[in-house]
DNA sequence: GCCAAATTCGAACGCCCGTAAGACTTCCCT
DNA sequence: AGGGAAGTCTTACGGGCGTTCGAATTTGGC
């Protein structure tokens, strides 16, 4: 990779937790080398040295490089699972346990589309996550296969929504929207920047939600 | 990766070319584990072994192992590509000129389809296309967004069968249906053939390409 | 049957990688 | 003030990688 010095990462640190600074300046740099370049890409020492620590530092804090991916991955899948949760749960409280189909699909949506909002926090974590998901070490195939209890409670929403559907029907309706949306890793990049000029701006994200939901929601009342 | 004897791999080439076996040999050892295992996770020595063939023949045939990746995509590319096209074109003579959503979608979406039945021919190599799509090198990424020409044709098509959407809202429309298809890069083995208890049949491709058509209208028509 | 070109082969080079070992420093608790 | 744990640093090891080189071998035209 190119030696451009990310070293000067700033002083703040995620202050969620109060661990090591250094533990968490190297999850920070992995974080954002791993989303741009790629897992296999990325060597241990770029990463020690876009964070500014000595290059034993990965080993001593993850036990392997490996395992850091896999940290990093585990902490921002639950983050961003969490948020959909919420939103579900939100959606189901609106409407007497049976939300809209609209409704589902934005509790699915609109969390990973919020955080590719230009000057998110975790703008950098989702380019990660959806590149993990398809580079990812068999350790995280195999999280994305057993997690499934958290795309159930979609699934199954969405079978209350539109009974008259299979599960099988739904489910790989499903699969169609995530595709959708797991796509978009350059597009993020080309498209998304492309189409406004170089500067994403919030509204283009916004847009692009809209497009998704009418896309999928469609796709949902076939 | 695992030294599995993928050596003994059959006398016959492609027939395609007259020139040396040994390039073919290459050629396909290396689309296949390319395929199974990513660009990154196969070695060169891995290649060759397969193929059954000397550890230089890769430099010499193909220059380098990118080089050779970039050879694999272009030919598979062009061949995925003349089907599409084929297609297209047929439902354009059917049509006098402009032909339903679904038939342009159809002309997309069949080609890979058919690729991705159990015993065809070219299904290890729809599997290296997907692949290579996403792990590629900044060679194929370049190729990807240069390739405008082919997919002009699809989005000219659907924005005359839709005349009322803006040509950006096509544009769209296609990213999102094409980020179905791609995704299922695992989905080739985890879904279809879990769904059929192992074994993927002939009827289960032809579902799956109609469940796709159907989402996809919707979501076009939407 | 011969020679030159094309191909195959074995071996090695140089590089970068992830990881570990051991010495050194910092910090906190009593 | 001292001692032990926690963290940091330097250094290097072992190994796999893509690539190259020169010799050996095969091929094809005359």
């Amino acid at each position: 990779m190119s030696p451009t010095t990310d070293a000067a990462a700033s002083h703040e640190v995620d202050a969620s937790e109060s661990e090591a600074a250094t533990k968490n300046l190297v999850f920070v740099a992995a974080e954002r080398l791993f989303a741009l370049h790629g897992f296999q890409n990325v060597s241990v020492r770029d990463i020690t040295a876009a964070a500014g620590v000595n290059l034993a530092s990965v080993n001593y804090h993850f036990g392997s490089k490996d395992a850091l991916l896999f940290e990093i991955f585990k902490r921002r899948t639950a983050e961003l699972n969490r948020e959909r949760a919420k939103m579900l749960h939100e959606a189901n409280d609106r409407n007497v346990g049976s939300p809209p189909l609209r409704e589902i699909l934005a509790a699915l949506l609109t969390p990973p589309l919020r955080w590719l909002a230009p000057d998110h926090e975790r703008r950098i974590s989702l380019q990660f996550l959806i590149r993990a998901r398809s580079e990812g070490t068999d350790e995280i195939r195999q999280v994305l296969k057993t997690d499934v209890s958290h795309l159930r409670r979609f699934s199954d929403a969405l079978l209350r929504a539109r009974p008259d559907l299979s599960p099988e029907e739904v489910y790989w309706r499903l699969h169609f929207t995530l595709g959708m949306l797991h796509n978009n890793r350059f597009a993020e990049f080309d498209r998304l920047n492309v189409l406004s000029e170089g500067q994403t701006s919030e509204a283009d994200v916004v847009a692009l939600l809209d497009r998704m939901l009418s896309f999928a929601e469609a796709g949902f009342r076939a």
